[in-house]
DNA sequence: ATGGCTGCTTTGAGCAGA
């Protein structure tokens, strides 16, 4: 099973990159940030068209987040529960890891969520094919705020909403022993993971604060899925646009797969895409695929 | 070198991103 994150920074403009890269990476599950859309305008019909059902949170011009999946998404949860924020960062599903369960239900994976009606009888047909609780996978999609500046409001806001979503966390892990939170995390967890430490130094995506957050987030007991790998050095997940930086690889690693324990245990590899940086009008940032 | 790109917007110059 493979899940992936990408920050398209404007799914209008990225479609066709989006539709091309899924095409190439036929993905289980796909974590979009950036989508900068309002629901109404969501390209839900093009993405069926490629065998992806969609579940998104989006609002104009700012943030909007969604998940792709081949599978239809259960118990979908829009936004950080008792956490108000008009901004749509965050989305979560629950889906089935069982190959059994998913061959059963193949010949469904193109139909539409909202074609997905209760009837009676369904639970006990669900259950037939459903596995075990412990092998559903729980996902969740981030968008982290920038920051913008240290000391700035956003920048405590920043700090404020990571709290937020370590408590939420927390509670998810006690409920979903396998969960995955992937996303634009805003946070470089390491000076490695950053071109030019010396220069970033005290910088938003850098600071001590910022840092200390992420950590949080590990110590509720996830790992950073790249790390569990060999890496080559000087690995990033986004490039300024200005300066040439992409050539120059000037980038940051800040977009992260967070897995649970009994996840980093089955995980087979995590790796970064830099071939949709590549095209013409690119977005800023490369998708992380994680094959689990 | 505090700009430099890009996408968005009550379509314009200004904000935001990272």
């Amino acid at each position: 099973m493979k899940l992936a994150t990408w920050n398209v920074n404007s799914l209008k403009v990225r479609l066709p990159h989006l539709l091309d890269w899924l095409a190439e990476n036929p993905v289980d599950v796909l974590c979009l940030q950036e989508t900068k859309q309002q629901d109404e305008d969501f390209p839900q019909a093009a993405l069926q068209a490629a065998g992806y059902n969609s579940v998104f949170s989006g609002q104009k011009t700012y943030n909007g987040v969604a998940i792709l999946s081949r599978e239809p998404a259960s118990d979908v949860q829009y936004g950080i529960p008792g956490y108000a924020d008009d901004q749509k960062r965050v989305i979560a599903a629950t889906f089935t890891s069982d190959p059994i369960a998913k061959v059963k239900q193949g010949g469904n994976e193109r139909t539409t969520q909202t074609v997905h009606e209760a009837r009676p009888g369904a639970n006990e047909e669900a259950n037939a094919v459903s596995p075990m609780q412990s092998d559903r996978i729980r996902v969740v999609c981030v968008y982290v705020p920038n920051g913008q500046s240290v000391d700035s409001d956003k920048y405590y806001y920043k700090l404020g909403w990571l709290s937020a979503l370590r408590e939420w966390l927390r509670d998810e892990l006690t409920r979903y022993p396998k969960l995955a939170a992937l996303g634009d995390y805003n946070i470089a967890p390491e000076d490695r993971d950053v071109h030019d430490p010396v220069a970033w130094q005290g910088n938003v995506l850098v600071s001590e604060a910022e840092r200390i957050q992420f950590q949080n987030l590990i110590k509720l007991g996830l790992r950073d899925s790249f790390r569990l790998f060999g890496q080559a050095e000087k690995s990033y997940t986004w490039w300024d646009y200005r300066m040439m930086a992409f050539r120059r690889n000037h980038g940051v690693r800040i977009d992260h797969v967070l897995v649970s324990e009994p996840l980093a245990a089955q995980c087979k590899s995590c790796v970064i895409d830099k071939a949709p940086r590549k095209l013409e009008r690119p977005s800023d940032h490369a998708p992380v695929v994680v094959e689990l």
